[in-house]
DNA sequence: GTGTCAAGCGAAATCGGTTAGTATGATGAG
DNA sequence: CTCATCATACTAACCGATTTCGCTTGACAC
């Protein structure tokens, strides 16, 4: 019972005061940033104890110059790819004593450097920029700035920078290999949009996979949605006839399950659909989905601790990070559809359910 | 091109100097705090521009005792649900310069404490904190530190304290008349657990409503998953044999849609799902699923509006709000199967993918 | 011309920490 | 016994804003 308790919250001077001790001697103990004698500090300890002290942050970070704030940058927090890998980067940062601040940028640059401004003015010690779309002068901020920056696809770290590089290909690889074991020989991928560096790099994966494995590919630029992602299978099917398409993300993929099955194409029997993140919700499409995982939890703490070891090192030069995907098989991939026979059944022997479901649509064959 | 540029940031005093006034006078200029004549506030705003002048945030809040950030607590990011709060709320609170940290409490009322506690050491101005699950000591803190806290759906907002309540009932009632109106009378209720707050609530609009209709209720407590709703759906086929069952969140709901799947059931013809929340995915789900909206923009932005409220008002006896749920009616419920019928279909004719059992079931026209 | 009042502005204290630089006492060497 | 040396702890100058209080000035009434 302290009759502080109904006042003001105790400083670090009434601490100091109490154990007998100056406010310097106080903050060395909290920090360990000098040595102080064991009955000295366990007499601090005690005071700060009773007082229920809690350093008041905003001293803190203007005496020191740097908060124990930062920043996460991410490029859709709606996407559900973003919320586990922030809550691993949260977590790890926590276990710092680090909070963290985080921002959704929705795939836009102009937005991605204002948030970075608004991180600079919060003072924070470093930022993790888990968004590729960004324009050169976001990063030369930081850097002019002095602010430790991780981002994610950019190039080399640098002073002061590190960067994660994730593997597209290796898992996109794998998945495409995967298909053309199934007899698959025309594939559609269908990207997010191209003046997004990470869905090039995607899509250029793919590509390059294909071409190793003599398929035939097709890329229909699309907008990482749902909606988006049934309107481009749709467009695939009627175009290019593939017995598979694959997607830059899930959501893409489901929108893509959704398409064949508007179009009378059982999957995986008639068509193979995979996908790319491995989020949650793609265990439990009908059927599940086969997909590319990235390992999310991975990838918020290894964002962390990049960070982390760049702001406790001195000079550090910025390392590279690197983290892999891998393929992760369910029941939307099978087997290509026999050549000679016709990809699509006729009739209600292909629809789901009740053939009456609305939306379907009328057959979409192509001469 | 300013000479500073390469040294440190500018500081309030520089703005001073060169603008040949005082540093309170900027600070006034800045804040609005106090009217200052046009042409100095002119001569003060291009010294401004001209260094390029950030206000830094730590010095800010250590003078007025609070920053311009608020505190987030929700119960868990990676529940689609509250992405999407989240972006509204963050949104919200841009447009008023607030800085937005969000927490996450996993449901568990300790760490709810711990959120606050740390949040509170950020001399954060307010905090919003939409999970129930906390205890009432929680609250105490926040009102003992004068900390302005926005609440959800725990009794009435009291001095610095606001309180949104989400009317569950109205939306439930809805769900639960319209499966009355399809001919269910009997349906199990697939709750969350029990201990949690707002889980009670549910129960209890659900069971008021099923008593109202004359419906058979029956409530089965599960954990929020997906597996948890997959596991919950089958007891209650097996030992209650119900025509409809009814899940506390959409995510449940997904896993009773398995559940019934793997069951032989065709939802809706042999039993009607319906969920709660209307998460983005239950618009994808096969079927498409019937659920409760409740309007996650606008309790994201309500709630932030009400924080502000308390913040920018003197004295403001906490308000009220409330936010109302009403029902989306998509494919997964349909009319009851007949009464005399057995309510499970025998054999391979009641699976989803076999195509050739069109009219299987008999016509579900009621009497 | 004088008194009153408000508006506009500045000097300086303040917020609660950090951290150089310095003082103190104990210890050991010469 | 004296003088470095070392380990500890203190003094006090910051960090960059806000905000109180008092001074100057000009407008206006009488």
């Amino acid at each position: 019972m302290e009759h502080r308790d109904k006042s003001r919250p105790a400083t670090i001077r009434d601490v100091a005061r109490r154990a007998g001790v100056s406010t310097a001697t106080v903050s060395h103990v909290l920090n360990h940033s000098k040595p102080v004698r064991r009955d000295t500090a366990a007499r601090v300890e005690r005071a700060i104890r009773e007082l229920g002290y809690q350093a008041n942050t905003s001293a803190k970070s203007l005496a020191s110059g740097r908060s124990a704030i930062v920043g996460l940058v991410v490029s859709d927090i709606e996407n559900p790819f973003f919320p586990e890998v922030t809550r691993a980067f949260q977590e790890a940062a926590h276990l710092r004593g680090q909070e963290t601040i985080v921002m959704s940028t929705h795939y836009d640059p102009v937005r991605t450097l204002d948030c970075i401004r608004r991180l600079a003015a919060l003072q924070v010690a470093g930022v993790a920029v888990l968004t590729s779309e960004m324009h050169q002068s976001a990063m030369d901020y930081l850097a002019r700035k002095g602010i430790r920056a991780v981002y994610l696809d950019v190039g080399k770290g640098g002073p002061h920078t590190a960067n994660i590089a994730v593997d597209y290909s290796s898992g996109i690889r794998q998945a495409v290999e995967h298909l053309r074991q199934l007899g698959h020989e025309r594939i559609a991928f269908i990207s997010g949009p191209l003046e997004l560096v990470s869905l090039r790099i995607r899509r250029d994966a793919f590509l390059g996979a294909a071409a190793a494995c003599s398929i035939q590919p097709a890329v229909i630029e699309s907008d990482l949605t749902i909606r988006g992602g049934y309107w481009a299978c749709g467009r695939a099917l009627s175009r290019f006839h593939p017995t598979a398409v694959m997607a830059a993300n899930d959501l893409m993929a489901i929108g893509a399950l959704h398409a064949a099955y508007d179009h009378h194409l059982h999957v995986p029997e008639n068509l193979s659909v995979a996908g790319f993140d491995n989020i949650l919700f793609s265990e439990y499409t009908q059927p599940t989905l086969t997909t590319v995982a990235i390992p999310r939890r991975e990838l918020g703490e290894m964002a962390f601790q990049a960070l982390w070891d760049l702001l406790s090192g001195e000079n550090v030069e910025g390392r590279n990070y690197c983290l892999s995907t891998r393929l992760v098989v369910r029941e939307s991939t099978g087997p290509a559809p026999h050549r000679t026979e016709p990809r699509r059944p006729i009739g209600a022997s292909a629809t789901r359910h009740d053939p009456a479901t609305p939306g379907t649509n009328a057959d979409p064959s192509e001469p």
